[in-house]
DNA sequence: TATATATGAAACCATTTGGTTGCAAATATA
DNA sequence: TATATTTGCAACCAAATGGTTTCATATATA
């Protein structure tokens, strides 16, 4: 099992739960009625990003609330920082005029 | 095949082959050789990552260079930026609040 | 021209993924 | 207490994923 953040955020689904509970908390069930499949598919969902700490659980009598722990996405936005300057500072040219050179690896 | 660039970044040989490739445009075998697997899983790898434009690949006889498209990355800064927010003004300690509340669906 | 090199495509394979159904445990409610 | 609700876990399954080996094609080079 790999589970990175990277992997959790891959699957369209899983984006759709971070959108809703980044709202506000919410529980399985309540998830689950935005979906079209079951409540243990979302469950299984839930577990992925919980186990790389993007959601976090917090009990109240027989439900569960999952809360979005949004500072977890930093790590997606330090890895994008490193790009971003260069299609700020138009280095993507300099990578055209490198391609037009000779080069050996 | 789902092929959307949040899957696209989600293996870690990927985003290898992004980084080494945002210095400047490398042919499959220049590639392959910074791994350990095959030529022919490098070139999967360039394939899907041609599929969803992050790279493109440029002919010059009978080499191909393979050169990063960094603006596609955009793609997924955008998607960040909406949480961006979240974590900059402490809106995750609204969560809390509202976690601590009675909620219904 | 004959050979070597660079690449992509196809066939195949083991593992992972995302889904399902069924069940057990814990908590609320009649 | 008996029943309903909420949830997680296990078993199972089809499809996707990431890898391999083999082969065909195109371009350099001897």
């Amino acid at each position: 099992m790999r589970r990175d953040i990277f992997q959790a955020i891959a699957d369209p689904t899983r984006r759709a739960i971070i959108a809703l509970i980044a709202i506000q908390a919410m529980t399985p069930n309540a998830i689950a009625e935005n979906f079209n499949s079951s409540r243990q598919a979302i469950s299984k969902h839930l577990k992925i990003l919980s186990e790389c700490q993007l959601i976090k659980p917090t009990n109240k009598g027989r439900e569960i609330y999952y809360q979005l722990e949004v500072t977890r996405l930093k790590e997606i936005d330090q890895w994008i920082a490193q790009y971003r300057k260069l299609w700020e500072t138009r280095f993507n040219q300099l990578d055209n005029l490198l391609n037009n050179q000779n080069q050996k690896s």
